[in-house]
DNA sequence: TTGAAAGCGCTACCAA
DNA sequence: TTGGTAGCGCTTTCAA
């Protein structure tokens, strides 16, 4: 049904082979020829079947992309500005929404596998290396971004979580915060980071750390934080001694926590003040304008796509590489006490 | 490097032709046969290529998603669900965002073909019907969705975007509106087809049509609407008489419709009601929780999916078919004017 | 500069 | 029930 190198070439009197070099730029080709088949190649509207071209080379100029929750606008913008960095060069993006279930996350990186996609870029929810020791078996190259397990030497790209942490509280005790509280995460890198920033930070301040302010808000899904955030303020609020400042793991738990501040009657920034992280888009636009760490999504998603082109075209061993970005603290009315 | 058949085939002493029957639970195999092949086939962690196999069928079990942004809580949404209602049946999803780029648009489109996805499914900025000509030479089945083109009889789910129209605007007149004015989008059926509803309400509600109440927010991208709702609530406001409701076209519009209203000094909705369309994920966080219509992502993305599976297994000329989904109104306090 | 032959990994068809 | 043969559309190698 569909134009082949076959059909061009019959109809030009010329071989397959001459027309496939032509399709690929080989240098030993006429002049004439090459124009002559470029010609019947815009004709016929000529596409090639990349199926059969995989199948001899190798290379499928696939990419897989693996999130634990496209819904999430950190990883909708990094998916979206990888999707574009990788079409200049021809790649396709295989893209799955993994619900943050191990489970899940591991069949769809079976199925890319399967496709023998050229790279992996993957947020992972995993907590074993299993997953990882299969794609090593397989040698496909593969990235780790966000996300970053304990004990695997892999690809990374993301935010320093710590600096993330470290940023948050700071800022709280340059505002005045003197009992800083922190909602933080589940037991992934991220949430690990991010606490141990909220402990240097408050080392560095000369604050003592209280194990009873840290916080957990569950293990569900980033975005599914908002229920989290109101329940462990309204926690917190519940005790004798209220924190005069929050460091949330992200906004969704930041704007849950503002709601149950705001029905307590409390005053944010006044009475509680608060910064989140991931900069929401319409964070601008909240009863109470949120403070946020913003983690630089694009720079991230460049950074991913940068290695993940420099992997599918060197060959033999890889040598393993991690880049941190650095985050960037966006001051809004949630947490500003003091005018300068 | 990758196991093959023919290695399974060897150390077995079958042939492949048996060891791909069995792959493909083809019928007339022995049970023990079938066994030991399986046993195998688990051992050494076999996965077909399955470039080598479209090449013989034809079909790659791959759908192409194209949408203008992805960082568009509805698309975003939109593409998690189709992603894992295809994962199921075995497909995988390519993605590409086009950032509203009718040129984009096509070359992606024209990547996808080339790959020969099974079904290309498409939320398209295209104007003509050049690009959709093309797919329609290339047999291959094709579903708009969230937006049409006039004069393309094509597959097509999306919501009834008239429908959007009037329940926003019959709740503003319910509301005690009776001047409403209408924050229009861009040239696209979803615009178009919110500007008819509007219309239609207004004379259901025997509320004269002015032209000079509708404001165009300009071409730019959806979620890039809060500034173009700004602008334009600022130019409402600065004529004689102002309107009492406002139906924007999207939810970002009515953040800046919103934005303008409030610095102007007005309370929104005793002074001006606003009614917005998207339900942004945060609504109920914003500084008056915006009331808005919700086009059901979920049930889109499930009829696209369900349309999807259908055309790809389905020979020969296909009827085209059209879905409409019905909205519904979330009301909140941005267009409370009267409790019940 | 051009092309014949071989083959990538798999499936379809038909014979044993 | 099993398997030989042919071939999907293309690239690779090497000879002309």
């Amino acid at each position: 049904m569909a134009v082949r190198l076959k059909d061009i070439a019959v109809d030009l009197g010329l071989s397959v082979v001459t027309v496939s070099k032509v399709l690929r730029n080989h240098p030993d080709i006429g002049e004439a020829t090459r124009k002559r088949v470029l010609k019947r190649m815009k004709e016929v509207n000529y596409q090639p079947n990349l199926a059969a071209r995989s199948l001899i080379t190798g290379q499928t100029w696939t990419i897989g992309i693996v999130v634990p929750d496209l819904l999430h606008p950190f990883f909708a913008q990094v998916v979206k500005e990888i999707s574009v960095e990788v079409r200049e060069k021809g790649y396709s993006l295989f893209i799955s929404s993994s619900d943050e279930d191990p489970a899940l996350e591991q069949q769809e990186i079976a199925q890319f596998l399967a496709r023998r996609v050229d790279v992996l870029m993957i947020a992972s929810a995993q907590k074993s290396l299993e997953t990882f020791r299969r794609i090593e078996e397989e040698k496909v190259p593969y990235i780790l971004f966000d996300r970053r397990l304990q004990k695997l030497d892999a690809n990374f790209v993301g935010v320093d979580d710590c600096a993330v942490g470290v940023l948050a509280t700071k800022h709280l005790i340059d505002q005045g915060c003197r009992r800083i509280a922190h909602m933080r995460g589940p037991e992934i890198s991220t949430a690990i980071g991010r606490l141990e920033g909220y402990k240097r930070a408050l080392a560095e301040g000369e604050l003592p750390f209280r194990g009873a302010d840290v916080i957990s808000i569950g293990t569900s899904g980033d975005h599914r934080g908002e229920p989290g955030g109101y329940e462990a303020a309204r926690k917190l609020l519940a005790r004798k001694t209220r924190p005069d400042g929050i460091f949330c793991f992200n906004d969704p738990v930041a704007l849950g926590a503002m709601r149950a501040i705001l029905e307590a009657g409390l005053r944010i920034p006044q009475d509680i003040a608060i910064v989140g992280c991931g900069n929401l888009s319409y964070s601008d636009f909240l009863r109470v304008p949120l403070s946020s760490v913003d983690q630089g999504a694009a720079s991230i998603a460049r950074a991913v796509a940068a290695m993940a082109l420099r992997l599918a075209h060197s060959k033999g061993p890889r040598r393993v590489h991690a880049e941190l970005t650095s985050p960037r603290l966006i001051i809004r009315a949630s947490s500003l006490r003091r005018s300068k």
